[in-house]
This record gives C-alpha cells, sequence and structure tokens, in this order.
DNA sequence: CGGCACAAAGTTGTATACAATAATGCTGCG
DNA sequence: CGCAGCATTATTGTATACAACTTTGTGCCG
C-alpha cells in the first residue's frame, strides 16, 4: 500500500479510485469500508476519507450506516430492477443521439475500448473487461454530447457493476460483446433508429441473464446477512 | 437565526433545508455560501456545514471552487437545455406508468398540492408555488413506484428551479398551473397514454417559456462576473 | 499619480483531538 | 453451565486547531 503514499490524493481522486475497484468487483458488494483503514491505505486522514465515502454513498455505490460505517452497497433485487427500468429509459435514445453525431473519431474510440476489452478478457482479468464494458456504454452518453443524462448513465452503470455481481447468472461467459459489435455497426452507418432498437434489445437481454427471481437476496457475507 | 440552533441538526436536514431554500429562490444563483456563515446561523460546526455543501454539489445545486468556497449553482444556456432534455426522456414515460398505478390516495394528495400552489401563490409566495409545482413532478415519480428515477427527477426538478430563476421569460404570471390540471384530468382516467402526451407537452412549453437564445449567461452579481 | 510588490486578513483545506455510539469480551450470579 | 449486566475496546460523529491559499489593503517606487 505504501506506494499509494507518493501520490497526493485528494478527495475526489479517492472517489474515483474506489468506484473503480467497486466498478472491477475488487471490493465486492458488502465489504466493510474502514475509514482508519482507507486513510492508511491512500496515506490521508478520515477527513478526506469521508468526503470519498459520501460521494459514493451519493451515488448508491456506498451504504452508510449511522455510526456503524461504510460499507459496498448490495443492491436489492428491487433496486436492481429499477436501474435497468432507468437505463431503458435514458440509453437506447441516447444511443440514437450519438449514432446521429458520431464522428470518425468516436468510432475509433469505441472500437480501441471494445479491442481493450478483448485483451482483458484473453488476460483472464474479468473485472476489467466488466469496467471496459461499462464504459463503452458512458463513452455513447458522452458522444451523444449530454453531460447531464451522462452523468445518470455513469451512476447507473456502476450501480449495474453491483447487480451483476450478485445477480449474474451465467458465470462461465461475458459474451454478449456481440450486442456491442452490433452497435458498432449501427454506428458506423449513422443509422439512429437502428442504435436505438439495439441498445433497447442490448439492455433487455442484459435483464434476461439476470436471476432477479428471488425474493430474498443472497448475503454477500454471514456476518451482514445477521447484522440485518 | 437563534431560533435554528434549538433543532439538532444533521447534515442530511441541513441539506434538506438549504435545497429547499434554493428551490424558493430565496437563496438566488450565485449566492455565496460561506462556511463559518453557514454554520453559525445553524448552530453547527463547517465539518457538517462542509458535508451538505458537498451533498448538494453532487447534486449540480452549488458550485464548489477549490480555495474559493460554494456558491448556488448558476446553470448555463447549455446545461438548461440539457437538463430539460433529460426531464423529457423521464418524466413522460414515468407519468404513463403513475397514471396506470394511480389509486385514490394518490390523486387526492395531488389534488391537495395543486391547492397548497394556489394558496401559496394568492399568498404572493412565488417561491413556496415554485417549490410545490415541481413537488407535483416528484410526486407522480413516487407514485410511479420508481425510487431510482424519482431521486433522477428530483434532482432535476431542483436544478430547473435554478433554470427558472435565470431564464424566465414571463415574469408576470405562473399560469402554467392548466398543465397541471390537465395531467390530473389523465389521472383520475387512469389513462397512461393520454398522460404521457400530457406530460411531453408540458415540459416543452416550459422550455418554450424560457429564453435560452444569447450564449452569454446573464451574471447574478457584478462581482461574480469578473471573477470567472 | 499609477502600478507593482508585499503584508495582513479572511476563508477554505486538511489533520487531529475528543465525544458518542456500537461491538466485544469478561465476570458473576442464578 | 448459561445468561445477564457491565467494563473494555474499537469505530464513527463532531468540533476544533492549524496550514495553505486567495483576496484585499497599504505603501513604496517609478
Amino acid at each position: 500500500m505504501s506506494e499509494f503514499e507518493l501520490k497526493s490524493w485528494t478527495s475526489e481522486s479517492v472517489t474515483a479510485d474506489l468506484e473503480r475497484a467497486i466498478h472491477e468487483h475488487r471490493l465486492p458488494p458488502g465489504t466493510k469500508l474502514g475509514e482508519d483503514e482507507l486513510g492508511e491505505a491512500y496515506g490521508i486522514s478520515r477527513t478526506l476519507v469521508r468526503a470519498a465515502l459520501l460521494a459514493l454513498s451519493h451515488r448508491h455505490l456506498v451504504t452508510l450506516r449511522r455510526n456503524r460505517g461504510a460499507f459496498v452497497a448490495q443492491p436489492s433485487v428491487r433496486e436492481a430492477r429499477e436501474v435497468f427500468e432507468a437505463r431503458a429509459l435514458l440509453e437506447p435514445r441516447t444511443a440514437k443521439s450519438a449514432a446521429e453525431r458520431m464522428t470518425d473519431a468516436d468510432l475509433a474510440l469505441l472500437h480501441a475500448n471494445i479491442a481493450d476489452e478483448h485483451v482483458a478478457l484473453d488476460a483472464g482479468d474479468n473485472g476489467r473487461a466488466l469496467f471496459l464494458s461499462g464504459r463503452f456504454h458512458v463513452e455513447i452518453a458522452r458522444i451523444a454530447d449530454q453531460s447531464t443524462v451522462e452523468a445518470f448513465i455513469s451512476e447507473l452503470i456502476s450501480r449495474s457493476s453491483l447487480i451483476i455481481a450478485l445477480y449474474w447468472r451465467r458465470r462461465a461467459a461475458l459474451c454478449e460483446t456481440q450486442a456491442h459489435h452490433a452497435l458498432m455497426d449501427a454506428f458506423a452507418d449513422r443509422d439512429g433508429p437502428l442504435a436505438e432498437q439495439l441498445m433497447k434489445s442490448h439492455l433487455l437481454d442484459l435483464v434476461a441473464s439476470l436471476d432477479l427471481q428471488n425474493t430474498a437476496q443472497p448475503p454477500a457475507s454471514l456476518r451482514e446477512a445477521l447484522n440485518r
């Protein structure tokens, strides 16, 4: 951890670092995020750690329990459904706008993103692959030139990562890169309506690949289950 | 201010109190929110004030400028357009869902909300009327039973209040309560598609009533204009 | 008289100290 | 032996102290 202390961390950079760790499943749902522990790891005081945890709680990535501490969030089945319903409202139209505004540079960037994802998958780094897969969606919002919607989608993508950690059904393959390739074709053709339709289907497929039937949510640890 | 000190404020309640003050235009865009000043007003230390200001900045209601302090946000024309585009993506469908799930109790609550708004208008309390007008939209999201979308809409509504403060064209009348009455009829009939269409039109009307033509944004104060 | 440099004041950024609360383990009694 | 109550420990909640930076005011020099 000592190498971290060389960098001069701000609450924002710590927030980003933690968000990425959560997004990549290095910090699984339910993980206790002790203030002293984090402060020591980053070489900063609890003041900045608390600011970072507060920011993450506002994005629903961390749950704060008064006098009890901060934990990586464990979205309920209910919340999982809501997140994907919100994505269904925002992302298809955003993909349409993106397709209509797409430049060649944007296309190249998206291609590179997919390539990186394949590299990560081949290297067995599923966490990084998942992160890059999410980035693909955020980049689309950026290309659509809607920073407000982009911020919402970015939050929803990160929360989706937690949902995948808890409810993903097919353990073996993240083979849904097909959907991203199909979207790329629509983008290359600047076909807005097609991109909108493809994104809509893609999100439905994603939800379908989750196990959201059970009413009781599986606790990440016995401790968490009993403290509830 | 001393009466405030009787209550035992938490960072959350201070956040809510400030958000409402901003929403009601008691704290206009550009207002400097000094930490000592706020701390003294609420009878709390800067620690809690900072937590509240941080929360408000995450909702884009407050702009934090490093080493310079916190200010009530002044959305740009660009941001104003984006906020209403995001609302256009979220609210019509949400109104449709709400119409389909509407109970008699929900209807009564919405009616009461509109009644309160009229009372506030008659009393000349435009700030409170504006707040209640926004609450109407948030309540619809609550009725639609989509807390994730509700949180987004709630943020967008508060930001819209800032936008109205800066870009509202017709100073005289907030006579667009007509639109809310029309929506109520659709809700009473549980007519989802109509509610969706009416909400869409309502949002378009709102944008049309704003003056978003000018490229340079009007500074709320000379000081702010020059410090930029 | 104007402008630049420096000093002083005020505000925010961060760390730390202390208080309050919850978790843990011990002890004694039934 | 088991459980209740209390002491201990650990962690979070809040306030405060100090450092860093920005802004403002003053005076010197050109």
